[in-house]
DNA sequence: ATGCAATAGTC
DNA sequence: GACTAT
DNA sequence: GCAT
């Protein structure tokens, strides 16, 4: 069920007119007419926009070829041909004998042509042949590799039933793109599942061994591709042709493949030490550094050895607060949310919205808008329909109302039981100079527990509220619809691939800070929209559970 | 050899 | 500034 | 730990 239907109101009333997309068919002016371009990419954020550019491309009477098409060496190998191409030399070598009159420009040529609606000329865009350390060998091997692949196959155990099988896996794979946000990801389980599990048991290990937490992002990428590959693994050969899967996954995969487990994820799991540092990180407020201290230091290994020992510290004065919650409601924090329960709650926190405000509208967010049935807390998310500052203090009000049905408590500023805010300075600085790094002005927010009474019996759940400016709506909602693994290739994906910030404001050039208006400034863009800026392809929420 | 998301609150 | 949280 |  869509989730936005549900919940959206007036807001997708509010939604503004598709605008954003200037290209479509309307003009169809051609400028491309009578040029031929050949797409040649090899890197895998690229290999992705391929077909972005085809479209376009071919609109705008583009000849277009592609590296994949068959048999397009005879037909383009004579004639002039604009190259876009982000290897030069790979090209070079695939095209041994092409004419004199190919051209070899960078990608960007195809950017500023495509956004001022002309053909630009390829001078400043041209690619130089870079004399750079010919690496022969590598490209050939990987050349008959895809030649021979019949004979390789039978060669090995026969796993792979047939050559057709091996190719088509093997063109998937290489297809599969490098950002997670670049790939529909949806949250059911997959052909690897068990794989998929042990992947994430040696991210979460990585984690816990502090040190390593960039190899705990490695596993969690691995998983995360093994999760949109369709095809049970069969050979670690198959893996290698993935992103992500270097030698240590590979050898993970090979253990994996030979004995149908991970060693050190069997060692790990039943290790008193790792069971421990688990347990306590279940803890709000409580992470690995803390985790470790309290296991290796202080010796502690169960929940009461916690609890004695906060209560020692405390009367030796030191703040605690935020533990002590996250200790006392730990059982009841433990418990997955239904969405049933989710829903019910959002209900009444969107009334205490209205209530305070017929203008705010209020989402659900978080797990839930991508469709989860379970989740660990409840996200919620609003802004003022009318007003850019409508949501200034209302945050407080809001609380005040929801109070009358539920004891709320807030786990940050002093935790005063129903509310005391302070907050909202209008900021009345004409300067408007940095408005764009400073989350504080136009960002309320509420994170804390309520005791839900529900279905006879009263049970504490986290609760994040969250209230943003009218004209950051749309960034903050993609920000926190998630999931957190998505949310940080998207940020990567901007920063790397489109020279962009991305944050729950909006979107900014990296160097200048300048924020970038989509849809031209009058108008608020949509979520596709924003997408479609990013040249991402439209990912639905429930898509979005890498 | 380098970077890996980007912020905010607590202590 | 380290840690925990989103 | 992986990709660039
Ligand atoms: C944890 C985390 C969340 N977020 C964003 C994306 C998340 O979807 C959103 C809410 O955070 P969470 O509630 O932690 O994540 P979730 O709702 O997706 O999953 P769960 O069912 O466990 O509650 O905040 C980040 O941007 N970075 C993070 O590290
Ligand atoms: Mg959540």
């Amino acid at each position: 069920m869509n989730v936005d239907r549900y919940f959206t109101r007036k807001r997708r009333a509010d939604r503004l007119p598709f605008h954003f997309n200037q290209s479509v068919e309307s003009k169809s002016s051609g400028f491309f007419s009578g040029v031929s371009i050949l797409l040649a990419f090899f890197q895998r954020a690229h290999i992705a926009q391929v077909l972005f550019y085809y479209t376009k491309l071919q609109e705008n009477g583009a000849t277009v070829y592609r590296l994949e098409d068959k048999d397009i060496l005879s037909t383009i190998k004579d004639k002039p041909l604009i190259v876009v191409t982000d290897n030069r030399l790979e090209v070079e070598q695939r095209f041994p004998s092409h004419s004199d009159a190919w051209e070899f420009v960078h990608k960007s040529w195809l950017e500023r042509c495509l956004s001022q609606k002309k053909l630009l000329k390829t001078n400043s865009y041209q690619l130089l042949k870079k004399v750079d350390s010919p690496k022969e060998t590598q490209a050939t091997d990987s050349e008959k590799d895809s030649q021979d692949s019949d004979t390789e196959e039978s060669l090995k155990k026969p796993r792979l039933s047939s050559s057709i099988e091996y190719r088509q896996r093997k063109e998937f794979a290489s297809k599969i793109p490098s950002y997670c946000c670049q790939r529909k990801t949806e949250n059911k389980s997959c052909a690897n599942e068990r794989l998929y599990q042990l992947f994430l048991q040696l991210e979460e290990r990585r984690m816990l061994e502090m040190e390593h937490k960039m190899h705990a992002l490695a596993y969690r990428r691995a998983a995360a591709v093994l999760k949109v590959y369709p095809y049970e693994l069969s050979s670690v050969e198959e893996a290698s042709w993935l992103p992500c899967f270097g030698a240590k996954c590979l050898k993970a995969v090979g253990e994996f493949l030979r004995t149908g487990g991970i060693q050190e994820c069997t060692e790990f799991q039943q290790s008193e030490r790792f069971q421990c540092l688990r347990l306590f990180c279940g803890i709000h407020g409580v992470g690995p550094t803390t985790a470790c201290l309290w296991y290796d230091q202080y010796h502690l290994r169960t929940l009461q050895d916690v609890k004695n020992f906060l209560e020692r510290k405390r009367l030796e004065g030191h703040p605690l607060a935020i533990k002590e919650y996250g200790l006392q409601y730990y059982d009841d924090l433990q418990q997955k949310i239904s969405r049933e329960e989710a829903l019910h709650i959002f209900r009444q926190v969107e009334h205490a919205f209205h209530e305070v405000d017929p203008h705010l509208s209020c989402w659900l967010v978080g797990g839930f808008r991508r469709g989860q049935e379970e989740g660990h807390d409840i996200d919620i998310l609003g802004c003022h329909d009318v007003e850019e500052n409508g949501h200034f203090g209302k945050l407080a009000q809001i609380l005040k109302v929801m109070g009358k049905k539920f004891e709320y408590l807030s786990l940050e500023h002093d935790s005063s039981i129903n509310g005391d805010h302070r907050y909202d300075e209008p900021s009345s600085d004409a300067s408007s100079s940095s408005q764009s790094l400073d989350e504080s002005n136009s960002l309320e927010r509420f994170i804390g527990l309520i005791l839900h009474p529900y279905q006879e019996r009263t049970i504490a759940r986290r609760i994040d509220i969250t209230l943003t400016k009218r004209s950051e709506f749309i960034f903050s909602l993609i920000s926190w619809t998630g999931s957190s693994f998505f949310e940080r290739d998207l940020r990567r994906y901007c920063a790397k691939e489109k020279n962009l910030r991305f944050n729950s404001h909006g979107i900014f050039e990296k160097h200048s800070k300048r924020r970038i208006y989509l849809g031209g400034q009058a108008q608020l863009p949509t979520e596709e929209q924003v997408f479609e800026y990013l040249q991402l392809p439209w990912l639905r929420p429930e898509e979005r559970c890498a």
